[in-house]
DNA sequence: CGTTACCTTGAATCTCCTCAATACACGTGG
DNA sequence: CCACGTGTATTGAGGAGATTCAAGGTAACG
């Protein structure tokens, strides 16, 4: 099940000249590494939204970055329910698990269109060969994903509807703001009230009530799309604790 | 805050009569991997039951694998609250994430006395640019990692109480089998209902009450600190889905 | 201008929680 | 050997929080 190529695809941009690796917080790469990442990258697609990347249970010939655009992370149980398990932004890495595994272990969907680096497959084990600092990268790319997971764990597991609710705006508020994808106090997300009901392990109504909760209270706003968050301190206050995400330091 | 050395030690086992590496299920290791592993080694040592190997927030010089006996991740909420992240049993590797994030995100601790072997930080680094298969093996454990994880949170996002008391029954009776601890079809473990309740966000009632209904159904038993899975066909059904633990490849 | 997707609100219900009390196993010290 | 404390398991009762059901309302789009 290859994923959509859009065949309107803009000409692939050199890693040297990467956006992604102007954004602060993201590390320095040596020019030698800069050289194997290139060589390492297949090309760029385009997926549009709503389309799927990787398939739970299926296995994938490539890994990607996300260059721009939302991404959904999510497993499907067999009562039909969905669990959300993470949102993937500018930066970050796709089908990890596909390669560790021989098969994904969740699905992995497109929430806007969205654009992706595509990297070869094969190609991983002369990276772990001969790029040290980028066998490291992947490590630690996954360990921060356990650790972004660890966290929703822990805000589904222990908190009340209205803390959980102020926890996920500021992960996803804050995410977006180190992918520098805000509009000033604003963040403009493809992200429904069904999806933020699925990460926390709510209803969509109790997720609608307690989110009017918040605005009634000023602590954010929500509409549109566009999440503000009108009270940063009292909603951090209120989420009990945020992932602290220390230096990133992505593929690309 | 040191782990707590047993002046007690025994001689550490030679990684080559390595006990773990007889477990089906866990990869062969070439000869020269296993020359590293045994330089990679510092010794071992013995934790009591009850006492931390990690504090959340701390750095730690070392990494570890488990030798024998139970152990538990957990983050504490400022509510006070715990919620259980996973158990580690024999052959899983602690203390990676102070390794990638210089500080541990969540806390370790001992259930049973275990015994634990001691691996040295600093020469990761080596690891990582002469030990090419090595340096996969870690990225493979932080991924199969957050693939548990993420199993535990669609289970307590999306199911209730008694499919969700199923759903870690079987996944602790199926850690156990791969690592060789069962006593037939009866499991010891030193898991209270409370860790139980802490794991899949539950009151301490509440699981007490399910762990009763699936015994009245005759799905498992829960005494004395001993599992038995009476139906394992009827519980993994309720359960919804399973950890499916494919090749594990451990540390050691 | 009708369809679709998403948001909103009220009402009834139920799952799960807290409180409270008791029981049981185990280890310690008198 | 028994009394006592501690940690764990058990059970009932009442209530809070979250769910489901049901019915709109609103914005976007062809």
């Amino acid at each position: 099940m290859p994923p959509h190529y859009d065949s309107k695809a803009a000409v692939a941009t050199p890693c040297v000249s990467c956006p992604i690796r102007r954004l602060k917080g993201f590390r320095e790469f040596s020019a030698e590494e800069l050289k194997f990442v290139e060589s390492f990258k297949i090309g760029e697609m385009t997926v549009k939204a709503g389309s799927h990347i990787f398939h739970e249970g299926h296995d994938s010939a490539h890994l990607y970055t996300v260059l721009n655009g939302w991404v959904l992370r999510y497993k499907l149980l067999e009562s039909g329910r969905r669990q959300v398990l993470n949102f993937a932004v500018r930066g970050d890495f796709l089908g990890l698990q596909g390669l560790i595994f021989d098969k994904m272990v969740h699905s992995v969907q497109a929430l806007s269109d969205a654009r992706l680096c595509i990297f070869s497959r094969e190609r991983v084990w002369e990276l772990y060969r001969e790029q040290t600092g980028l066998a490291f990268d992947l490590t630690w790319i996954a360990s921060r994903e356990e650790s972004m997971v660890a966290d929703h764990l822990a805000a589904v597991g222990q908190q009340p509807a209205l803390e959980r609710i102020a926890y996920i705006f500021l992960y996803i508020f804050n995410r977006a703001r180190r992918a520098g994808m805000l509009q000033g106090r604003k963040l403009h997300v493809p992200i429904t009230q069904e999806h933020i009901a699925d990460t926390m392990g709510l209803s969509i109504v109790h997720t609608n009530k307690s989110i009017r909760t918040l605005r009634d209270r000023k602590l954010v706003d929500w509409s549109r799309s566009t999440l503000t968050l009108v009270d940063e301190e009292k909603l951090t206050e209120l989420a009990g604790f945020t992932t602290s995400d220390t230096r990133p330091r992505p593929f690309i």
